[in-house]
DNA sequence: GGAAGTCCTTGATCTGGATCAAATTTCGAA
DNA sequence: TTCGAAATTTGATCCAGATCAAGGACTTCC
């Protein structure tokens, strides 16, 4: 059994809290001022529907390291994440461990139409996110076709990078992993409007190592390669700073854009 | 330029041929006689929405080894397999080669809200697919509602085995790969009514190799290893017969379902 | 501000799977 | 039925990345 399942069950202070922010004292609809609407699955809603969706969303605040949700748990909740760094992973009975996905503020987090999750998420820093019950859902899915059109999309997507994923995983040596990740980190991080060039690594080297089918010693020495031929410096563990971004580009063994 | 794009123009006896079926003499809607209808994303649909598509569906057979679509070109279509094998794979520049999926017939292929396919799909064996116009199938998903929530469905299934095969690559040794992808193959003939113990294995070495992250000696050796333990037998190089299929399952490295 | 984890790096060694190199086997075509 | 090309298997060797084992360097919490 999971030994501190804490999160989501509302007001815990310390660990994590929720709030249904949005239908007590209703000043305005919050959903409104949010900073990632425009990149979540919610900017494809017309402000009534965006009402609608506000009326069924909880919002979450969860500390670093916990548990979000559980690989095999009940689906009983769909959540966008509003702020913060998620993993996602699966594990074999071992305790092998495969990170399928980071996610970031705006995405979203429970996309199954499947009675179980298919995988854990937890936090990788404190976390915000606005929880949203499957059922009521799913049942605004079909009322909005603009929200199920963007879900589709958000699907597709996420498709695809799972298959430049298994390209990765499959086909790159541990020089190309690191130097695409980083990138594909530079990329997001520009694509939010945040500062994309001494990125910022949120996850510690065994996330990455897990992520990139690798081990942190490994990552680590991927990293001082690349440090050693002048593509980047680490000022901090958790910062790298991109000095050729271009080389680093041909060296991921992908086509160049 | 890809040498020997020529499937789908209609009508090219030897190499592959295309019939508008439905709309020319139209006896009756085929569709009804499809024998891969209920596994396929024509299983949401009413009778009368099954007409609409049929209406805008070209039956296409391709030969073995012929390509169906091409990575980044412009995605103008989308198919359903109806027969045969389809393998989908993304390449690196110097020529390695991930093959991210094989397909089979009620397959649904071409699932991108993308301008470009994101990766080329060959046929493995001789193949029949129903070929859609993406314009207007995307004009009946908006008028269909079963349609689009049945495509999300199938783009989560996908999204589900995508992980799977994630944890796969990053994760397990050669032996667990090959003993989790026989288990694969057996399970989706069950699922399909097939034969699923002597496997029929459509596709070869190499492209097992490819899909598994692996070369064709390894994945050679490990058959023989499975062979010696008295896993299975190999009656011919494209069938196995497992003989403890309970036993293969304990070396896939996956919880026991 | 100091101690103790925890995380990260570095070094030494090992090994699973890749690579290189031939046999075999299979199978379609004549 | 035989031929020839392609696919598969088998064997020998190599090496990228794993594993094992210390060291350092940050955090975090008294």
């Amino acid at each position: 059994m999971p030994p501190d399942k804490l999160i989501l069950t509302s007001s815990q202070v310390g660990r994590g809290t929720e709030t249904d922010a949005i239908r007590s004292p209703r000043p305005r609809n919050p959903c409104h001022a949010c900073d990632v609407r425009e990149m979540s699955v919610c900017s494809s809603l017309e402000p009534a529907e965006l009402d609608r969706l506000s009326a069924i969303a909880f919002k979450v605040t969860v500390d670093a390291r916990a548990t979000i949700i559980y690989e095999g748990e009940e689906a009983d909740n769909v959540f966008n994440v509003t702020l913060g760094t998620v993993r996602l992973s699966k594990m074999l009975p071992d305790g092998r461990r495969q990170i399928t996905g980071f996610l970031f503020p705006g995405d979203f987090l429970g996309l199954v139409f499947n009675e179980t999750y298919a995988y854990t998420a937890e936090a990788v820093t404190a976390v915000s996110l606005c929880r949203f019950p499957r059922w009521k859902f799913e049942a605004l899915l079909s009322k909005f076709p603009r929200l199920e059109k963007r879900l589709l999309s958000i699907a597709s997507n996420e498709l695809m990078a799972a298959q430049d994923q298994m390209l990765l995983l499959g086909r790159k040596s541990s020089q190309e992993k690191v130097a695409s990740f980083l990138l594909m980190l530079s990329r997001r991080a520009a694509r939010h409007g945040l500062p994309d060039n001494p990125i910022d690594l949120p996850m510690n080297r065994a996330d990455i190592a897990d992520y990139l089918g690798l081990t942190t010693e490994t990552v680590s020495r991927a990293l001082k390669r690349l440090h050693k031929n002048g593509l980047l410096t680490l000022p901090s563990p958790s910062q790298v700073a991109l000095l050729q971004p271009d080389a680093l580009e041909e060296l991921t063994g992908d086509d160049l854009p």
